[in-house]
DNA sequence: ACCAGACACAACCAATCGTTGTGGAAGTAG
DNA sequence: CTACTTCCACAACGATTGGTTGTGTCTGGT
């Protein structure tokens, strides 16, 4: 069964005439002829009663009709949903527990009208996150990008600072620090797991370890961030680096410490990334929204100097 | 866009390959990549990203996959509705305006599960209607019919009763009253228009008439509903009779008035005609509710001698 | 009786859809 | 590094579908 069937079925029903049905199809008497006959042999039933004077539904064609319309609506629905130009602004987030996804969902809060999705780009670098918006699969992604490595096409603005800060279990020698410098963590085991080699996340604890000679632990598998915790609050030694905006669920029982960074502070800096010339409102008022209703970055912070300040 | 199409798509979205597709839809591994690349052809947009591991969901699949699958539901419920055997309840509701429609409409609507459609049968009389049901073309209908007419293999019950209101005028002398006993008519004119002979329709207005003296005028052609409220706006001596629930659209610009009739109230008497021992259960359910939510009908009702009280 | 309107049938051509055969890319085992 | 396997895409070709134009049949009105 086919669309154009019942786009056909619909159009002699609502005219009352083949020719008219045709003439509104583009096409021609006969093909409709066919077309109706080909639906009435499909489903085994009579949907239309001939007459010298047009044609009208019969029984089976009026219980049809509603139903044909039903699946044209759906169909059309379908086609819209992936449209491009007339879609939900798609921006990719990252991971959803990270601080770009707490900013799109409070710009969300705060702009209800705004038609937006949040989406997660899985296994992708930055390089193919920005072909995948200079492509069209998402409007807008996050991502941490050095203006010398943005494919033309992408613009860029650095959005949103996130502030490191150390998250460590009651045992750990910072535990009670109100705060912590870079370089008090030389020799201590920092270790952020499920990092792959490749991302802009690698390179960023790569810079990260390098500046303050820390010893990032990136390699092990990620046993998701429960067993990170359990492992945290059993050790005395390790340690890990989460966004200060970033929600991790640890529940209290682990009684894990955050303790802040400075002099200077780490950042990450994420980047939105969007198509040069992209006039989405959403896409404006959410950069807009970036711009002025970001948190305050400290005065003293250190980023990547693969960074553009 | 085509049915096959979007079921070759969910297959392949389910199953994760092309070949595992191909054999569930019984077609070749290269027939499949066709479809799909029809399909995305004509989306203009991405659908699955292929690894050498087989295929998942892009972004756009992961968007259009549940649009998909709701084409999908609607094709098969709409062949279902057409589908001898095993199809939605059919109810023949004479008209879609009047009283026997709003009814099934309002079991619909407390009832979303149910499956079941309404038409009309055209150009039928109650006995008709009965051979329909009997012959499985609906599953029940609403038709005045006597206990002694109703055919063997038919089951009947009195399930609607519908009071008769006056529709007159602003210049008709009963404009303004706020109710009217059938005797009053008596010398006035009551147009029925579009009642063909035969039909239960008329025997019913021809017993009212012969019980209080009325003059009914049940002959003439029906233009329209349209015509007639501006004939009725226009009168002094025109009246006709509607059901208390018809939903007939009159502009307010008519300023028609509904005159209740009382002392005795006339009443329509919808019975409702299936085939004996029919259990689908969505009639059996629509039986229910008719008995318990019907309104109530007042006390003192008239109804032709020939209906069973 | 004849004509006009409305739909169906027939013949033909183009486009589509399925098949089989084959190729290329990427992961995997040795 | 090479060979093999897996998975999807491309090519060629026959069958089917779907469109067109031309013609036929039925029926209601003149």
């Amino acid at each position: 069964m086919n669309g154009e069937a019942l786009r056909t079925f619909v159009a002699v029903a609502e005219t009352g005439q083949f020719q008219a049905a045709a003439d509104e199809l583009g096409i021609s008497q006969q093909a409709v002829s066919k077309r109706i006959a080909a639906l009435e042999r499909h489903l085994e039933v009579t949907l239309l009663v001939r007459t010298t004077r047009g044609s009208g539904l019969s029984l089976d064609g009026q219980v049809f009709l509603p139903h044909a319309k039903k699946v044209l609506t759906a169909l059309e629905q379908a086609e819209q949903a992936v449209r491009p130009g007339s879609r939900p602004l798609r921006v990719d987030v990252l991971n959803r527990r990270i601080a770009p996804a707490q900013a799109v969902y409070r710009f969300y809060r705060s702009h209800p009208e705004m038609h937006l999705d949040a989406v997660t780009l899985s296994n992708e670098n930055a390089a193919q996150a920005a072909r995948a918006v200079l492509e069209g699969t998402v409007d807008a992604s996050f991502r941490a990008l050095s203006a010398e490595r943005v494919p033309a096409g992408i613009s860029a603005e650095r959005l949103l600072d996130v502030p490191l800060e150390l998250l460590v279990g009651p045992a750990h020698p910072l535990a009670d620090a109100p705060r912590a410098r870079p370089a008090d963590l030389a020799g201590h085991r920092v270790w952020i797991p499920g990092i792959r080699p490749g991302t802009e996340w690698a390179a960023f604890y790569r810079a990260l370890s390098e500046a303050f000679g820390l010893s990032i632990d990136a390699l092990g598998p990620h046993f998701g961030d429960e067993a990170l915790m359990d492992a945290l609050a059993d050790s005395a030694a390790l340690a890990t680096l989460v966004g200060s905006g970033d929600r991790y669920l640890w529940p209290q029982t682990h009684d894990l410490r955050r303790i802040p960074l400075h002099d200077p502070t780490p950042v990450y800096p994420h980047v939105l990334l969007s198509r040069s010339g992209d006039q989405h409102p959403v896409l404006t008022a959410l950069r807009e929204h970036l711009r002025t209703s970001g948190p305050r970055t400290p005065d003293d912070v250190w980023t990547p100097d693969w960074v553009d300040r």
